[in-house]
DNA sequence: GGTATAGAAATTGGCGCCAAAATTGGTTAC
DNA sequence: GTAACCAATTTTGGCGCCAATTTCTATACC
């Protein structure tokens, strides 16, 4: 965001939302601000700011004189945060193929490729990490900032675990297949297919068959 | 948000963000601790979690050791906020005018009225708050309450005080008739209708001739 | 043997104090 | 007369302690 606010209070915000997504804290487990004193080495205020700020994110749920637990999303939400960033990102990705260079396009490769290699040799965090780091330059590619700000704090309110994301192996490796897809679309200038792949990658549909991604939606 | 999380502190962050909103204070002012302490009779402390947690919902920024101050949109920064509004409000539509009874109808009538009494006879903020209770109306009619919370939170970062909302009197008349526009579109079931007049609404646009709105797009 | 109750341990959250940093105002030197 | 520097005041923000509340445990009673 800014140039370097808060960099510790900061820090220890992302590092605690990272470890709630990856599945560290699972959820609806009571975080106890003293086991977050000592995990992250900082001070009692610190851990109290950022748990307000986590809570704020919708990410931890406050339950006074109780304390803090990792929310638990409830299948309602999770569909309807689907479905906005189902709209939001097919809004996206018209920009997104406008705004992709021949370096952008490779780059995308790069790492839909990195996600490809970790199916086989990585942990589930690797590929977690991986599909992160994939989706963060796809979307980093469209031009309304605030519309890809939205779309990432999204992110992280879906399904908080790894593994509840993919569950099966045949899953994982539709989602590497239409990693490429995708970057295929955009270096082909193809916004509606993007836009397709897009809606079946968030929804999780079964896969289409890509040779007929040319023909009427 | 939850049943009632907060009760102080939550309604110090609405207070706050209320008057920052109404234009009390300025673009760019400074926000001592104290003259909060004092005006919002709360303690410091809570004035602290307040001022954090409106500088995560980018109203005010932070810098450290130097305090708070009410954040300056950029046009940049306004207009993409407008863009994922008008994105996301469109969307909302369909179900907008698919959950509509005919009560939501006449309270929607009844507060586009209350607008339209008050042009004449109230003040610039009671224009504004009325405004704001007909919006969050029409926006609860949604099904999706994610996007609604979205929404309802970009609202509260366009360009803030009212009176840089509507600029002249034909602008304030036109959002009145839009308003009632918006309402018929919704009893008339044109779900078409409602996302173009919701378009305009947002975008501010020239107005369009009312009685062309049932052809084609 | 199970349950209820009372006491003990632990956890949260509020409050005030104090140090570090910044702004303001005044003074001095050029 | 202007500019720079220094001191005083103001303001922020960190830290620790203690009270209120909750949870755990052990004991007694049914």
């Amino acid at each position: 965001m800014s140039v370097k606010a808060d960099p510790a209070s900061g820090n220890l915000v992302d590092r605690m939302a990272r470890d709630i997504q990856a599945g560290v804290f699972a959820p609806g487990m009571w975080l106890k601000q003293i086991d977050l004193e000592t995990r992250y080495e900082a001070k009692r205020m610190e851990v109290r700011r950022a748990l307000d700020q986590l809570a704020l994110k919708r990410l931890v749920r406050h339950v006074p004189n109780r304390g803090y637990h990792v929310h638990t999303p409830d299948n309602r939400q999770a569909e309807e945060v689907r479905e906005v960033r189902l709209i939001l990102e097919t809004a996206a990705a018209g920009s997104v193929v406008a705004n992709a260079t021949a370096a952008d396009i490779a780059a995308l490769r790069a790492l839909a490729q990195r996600f490809a290699d970790l199916i086989l040799e990585g942990t589930l965090l690797d590929l977690y990490e991986a599909n992160i780091a994939f989706h963060a330059k796809l979307l980093a590619l469209g031009s309304n900032r605030e519309l890809i700000n939205i779309v990432w704090e999204l992110r992280g309110r879906g399904p908080s675990a790894p593994v509840t994301q993919w569950k099966t192996r045949a899953r994982i490796e539709q989602s590497n297949r239409e990693h490429f897809h995708m970057v295929e679309a955009i270096a082909a200038g193809d916004a509606d297919a993007l836009r397709r792949l897009t809606a079946d990658h968030i929804l999780q549909t079964e896969e289409r068959q890509p040779t007929q991604r040319d023909d009427g939606a």
